[in-house]
DNA sequence: GATTTGACTACTA
DNA sequence: GTAGTAGCCAAAT
């Protein structure tokens, strides 16, 4: 099943970013319930380069694209979300709190 | 099987 | 308000 590993779920979660939406990785982790675990949602979306995952939409709590440097290009992952609406400065993202997403939203 | 790492977060100075 | 350190959990080597 596609729910047994800690990164399906994170892809899951990450799938259910609304359009120019974006979340942080502690949302993420904390709606799976590893509250602490912020770091293996970073380290899941690492794998979800063979998945459809916009990872770009996932942010640092700070609304800071602290990920950019592992996308393709530099300016990818800025590029992406300004394509989506959301306003992105120096690497963050501007009315990061009007923007952010949380998935318990989803609920 | 043990050690290191890693796209983070929270606390403390 | 900024800077540095500690804690955290799970996978990769």
């Amino acid at each position: 099943m596609d729910n047994d590993n800690f990164f399906e779920r994170v892809y899951k979660v990450t799938r259910l970013i609304p359009y120019g939406r974006v979340t942080s990785y502690g949302a993420i982790a904390r709606f799976l319930g590893a509250a602490r675990s912020a770091r293996m949602v970073g380290w899941a979306l690492n794998n979800s380069h063979d998945k459809d995952v916009p990872a770009h939409r996932v942010v640092n709590r700070n609304g800071v694209l602290t990920g950019k440097h592992h996308f393709a290009g530099t300016n990818l992952m800025k590029d992406l979300l300004e394509s989506e609406g959301i306003v992105v400065v120096e690497n963050q993202v501007k009315d990061f709190n009007e923007v952010f997403w949380d998935p318990k939203d989803n609920l």
